[in-house]
DNA sequence: GCTTGGCCTTGATCTGCGTCAAGCGGGCTG
DNA sequence: CAGCCCGCTTGACGCAGATCAAGGCCAAGC
């Protein structure tokens, strides 16, 4: 199981465009961490221990309020980063993170990536592209929620996720009740959702995890609340 | 009206940390802008401007969805930026901009502050750290609209804006209903839960725009979702 | 003064989605 | 193989909050 943390790092945005000498610098101060399936690699408020890049695996970033709902603000699948905003801001962990399947993580601890920041200027503005990227995403998940009804945000959401724009058929990457968590939907509700959008012709369900886009204007429509909820 | 482009910077969390030569700098490349009470300053999918930080006045952020519904993203007071995001990430405004009460802001116009980002390791420090800040604050504002009921997210957000924390009355310092918009709540939903928690003796309402905050710890409770509805 | 137009409040009604409950199927373990 | 668990689907029902509608208040303009 030995991972090669420099071809993790330049496989990854945000370290992709630092020389080869600064990426082998940074590669020099990170460790890396196994996660079996299930296990909680740090739960919110703990001191955070430094900015992880998944190398293999998938983990699944969320939060729960005292009632116990949960939420997941994002999945984090290989190359990504994750928890790098504590360290940057220098505050706790503002959420749970989990192995959702076997994960390899690289992590560059905190002291050391704050030190790494301080004398090397094409890191920090690699970071501040990274960081940016992020808000982005957190105003798009903001804006479905808010703006959009159940249909929108499922059809949006497919429409993200299919890389191929509906040429080909796409598989599902987690379970769906974590992706009803992540569109704040209950598992209920996006599969009667799935299963209209499937009805009127605009996807097909080729099996629970494999889906088609056949109406990608269509689909398109919805998830901009353009047509009925029935989708007529 | 003259503004004093360096007497703002100083006051600006993200500037204030800069040496006075390199504030000197950054001011040195600013120009200010007045907006008139209800202006646009910028909308939604244009090229970004710069980076703005406000001298005095409100600004709104907000998006709108097709369907006509809009969204208060955050509310910008004196002293804080706004659309550093786009500048920094290098796309398109992701939201619109407007000017809530006549206001005056200084503005870095893009390519400046990208060529002194370049060339200034300490600029971008602090940027990093300004950043992370907003995506903490927009992490807290999903939390709210997708973890609290009504009541849940009024509490919090007097909690929050009241510094005194109920020592003494405070002033809501935009209209209710773009608090409303922010908490993604209907104005009527906001108004019946200001009643409800005044009415339970949780909070004094002075007048339309004034309230005390009588019971802080029971106030807080509603805010995690732990008093049953009627904060009993 | 009167009128107009925003903003706010309150009541009545509606509805999308959550909740509860039951049943299915597939994978794991013994 | 049986038995179990877990994820998923489907239906019936309920509720928080949206929508609709009406009225009060205040400031600006004539």
């Amino acid at each position: 199981m030995a991972v090669d943390v420099e071809r993790t790092l330049v496989r990854c945005p945000v370290f992709r465009g630092l020389s080869g000498e600064l990426r082998a610098l940074v590669a020099g101060e990170a460790v890396t961490r196994t996660f079996p399936k299930g296990q909680r690699i740090f739960s919110e408020g703990e001191p955070c221990p430094g900015l992880y890049v998944v190398a293999s695996g998938v983990v699944r970033i969320f939060q729960i309020a005292p009632t116990g709902k949960s939420h997941v603000l994002h999945f984090a699948e290989p190359c990504r980063t994750f928890a790098e905003v504590a360290v940057l801001g220098d505050f706790d962990c503002p959420a749970h993170a989990e192995a959702v399947e076997d994960t390899v993580c690289v992590l560059i601890p905190t002291q050391r990536l704050k030190h790494l920041l301080e004398t090397n200027h094409q890191l920090c503005l690699q970071l501040l592209q990274g960081m940016s990227l992020w808000v982005r995403q957190l105003v798009g998940l903001l804006e479905d929620v808010v703006l959009r009804d159940a249909s929108g945000r499922v059809a949006r959401h497919l429409l993200k996720a299919d890389p191929s724009a509906g040429r080909s058929a796409f598989i599902l990457p987690m379970l769906k009740k974590d992706l009803a968590s992540h569109l704040n939907l209950t598992s209920e509700t996006l599969s009667r959702t799935l299963r209209r959008l499937a009805e009127t012709g605009l996807i097909e369900v080729i099996d629970h995890q494999q889906f088609r886009i056949l109406q990608p204007a269509a689909l398109q429509d919805v998830a901009q609340g353009l047509l009925p909820a029935e989708f007529a």
